[in-house]
DNA sequence: GCAGTGACTAGTA
DNA sequence: ATACTAGCCACTG
């Protein structure tokens, strides 16, 4: 297991404390961490399956409410509907429109 | 060491 | 409401 920088743990450190059921934006947790918003896509983009168990990256999204597409937008479909098991309510467009889910309330 | 890239955000038109 | 621009920091080649 190699290991990763300070500022990545911290990362997924504050990504492992959402709870069940919220959802936090990259820039919250790039003001929590201490750095831009892309080094947190960043980190969350190195989060490969297996490789770091028990973080709830899908509880990540961007300010707007949405899950961002990356790649070929396959894991962006399952984090939708991980959230969407989790209770977190959706609107229409399919974006957290709603405060309650939010951890620690909509930027 | 420099240049390119990336799951972003905020501001302006 | 959408579209574009600038700023942001870390990693890879």
């Amino acid at each position: 297991m190699k290991k990763l920088s300070p500022l990545y743990q911290r990362i997924y450190d504050i990504a492992g404390q959402v709870p069940y059921g919220k959802v936090i934006s990259y820039g919250q947790i790039a003001r929590m961490a201490g750095c831009g918003p892309r080094v947190v896509g960043y980190a969350m983009a190195a989060l490969k399956s297996g490789s770091h168990p028990g973080i709830p990256w899908q509880r990540v999204i961007n300010s707007q409410g949405k899950v961002s597409v990356h790649g070929d937008g396959v894991g962006n479909a399952m984090q939708f509907e991980l959230l969407k098991g989790e209770g977190v309510s959706f609107d229409v467009e399919g974006r957290v429109n709603d405060p309650a889910c939010w951890w620690m309330g909509k930027p």
